[in-house]
DNA sequence: CTCTTGTGGATTGTTGACAATATACCTAGA
DNA sequence: TCTAGGTATATTGTCAACAATCCACAAGAG
């Protein structure tokens, strides 16, 4: 019986993801107060399951709730995007160790050919940095699943991703910065594929460092404005 | 406008509280199944704040739920419990290191206070591991908050502590390990004073490595069943 | 004797109506 | 004109009843 997951989903799930997509595309901004009969409306269901699926994005830290005063989108402010990817910054280091010593050989052999891929759409969709953020986002999130630590991979992809690709696509990309990030990638899933955890940690602590330093030299510039 | 924190509980709050309490104390087993309508009965209340509340609890991790089947208590795994201490190094290790360049003086010096009350309660409360657990947590929590990083509190106290608390209960305190753990608590709060971030976070790691192992030897031994 | 299958019962998911509260506006006074 | 207070409205929090789904048990076939 490969009862693997249950295939019902509940009208609350449905509102969750809907939800949950909505505000990380975009189409929710950040500090967006909104009110529960309208998303009642938009996605045709009743209160009750809203309330539910509204109560488990809050818990995530998505939504911002006062009683009585009604949700509203989280607005992360400057500084704390800069301590997000502080965090990601040991995690995914963390990740990136345990997927050195656990992943099987077959899904590096998958990783590698991921990023080939992420390379043809780099060429392809220059500057088009909706793509490029998917790319990124693969490849972290096989990483985070490698590690074999439910935890781990859950507070990632669960949590702090959904915040971090909130505002990811409204960071401008410095030309020739897509080609630099793809390379740390290969480097760091070369590390993995040597079993070698502590250069994987290493190499993604400074990754997402990198990445960080230009997300703080944007601010300092004022072209990243939240 | 001392618009602080607003004041008023909704009952899904106080669910949700009590929920979070009672699996944390052991009220309520892991693995246990969970009836809605017992637990209505059990806090007077109606199932839709309580379904809110179980469904803030499913996204913290503390629940498991299967559509129309119900929650049960999250039973988790020897191995898992380690790999949640492996998330707890790295990630207290960064609270540390930012606690030590963010906290204020007078956070240090209350710190420092708090660490010689723990040290009475373990000679008073020999072998009393509840008190000991409580001291430990007061500690942790400290430089959690004084991290400044909001995020970061936020999913260690909000998310981890949790988990870990549950479990901490039943571990057996090997005789001296009280002193050693309050020794190491107070190095780290040295290098806090010192305002020295990198030696606190090394000595932070190494002090939830030590209690990692601890907590592997207990496992190998068989004291440790879960 | 074991495995499958069908039904009864209980529990969950959902709905719409009712009660409580915060926000916004309007009025009155300084 | 600006501030303070009260009230109205809209929105949220809560409740109890209805519908859908799974689990356990029992009966029958292999």
């Amino acid at each position: 019986m490969p009862d693997i997951t249950s295939q019902t989903y509940t009208r609350a799930d449905e509102a969750f993801d809907c939800l949950q997509t909505a505000i990380v595309k975009g189409d929710l901004a950040p500090g967006d107060k909104i009110g529960e009969l309208d998303l009642c409306s938009r996605f045709e269901l009743t209160r009750g399951p809203l309330r539910e699926a509204l109560g488990r994005l809050e818990s995530r830290g998505l939504l911002v709730r006062r009683p009585h005063a009604g949700v509203k989108v989280v607005a992360v402010s400057a500084s704390e995007l800069v301590e997000l990817y502080r965090i990601r910054e040991v995690m995914e280091g963390l990740a990136a160790r345990q997927a050195a010593e656990r992943m099987t050989d077959q899904e590096i052999a998958d990783l590698q050919a991921t990023l080939d891929s992420h390379e043809a759409m780099i060429d392809e969709a220059r500057g088009q940095a909706y793509y490029q953020a998917e790319g990124d986002y693969d490849f972290h999130h096989r990483i985070a699943t490698g590690s074999r630590n439910t935890k781990l991979a859950q507070m990632l992809l669960g949590d702090l991703y959904y915040m971090v690709r909130m505002y990811r696509y409204r960071l401008s990309t410095s030309a020739g910065r897509p080609h630099r990030a793809l390379g740390e990638h290969r480097r760091i899933v070369e590390a993995i594929a040597l079993r070698d955890g502590e250069l994987a940690e290493f190499l993604m602590k400074r990754h997402i460092n990198a990445a960080r330093k230009n997300i703080e030299k944007q601010i300092q510039e004022g072209i990243l404005t939240i």
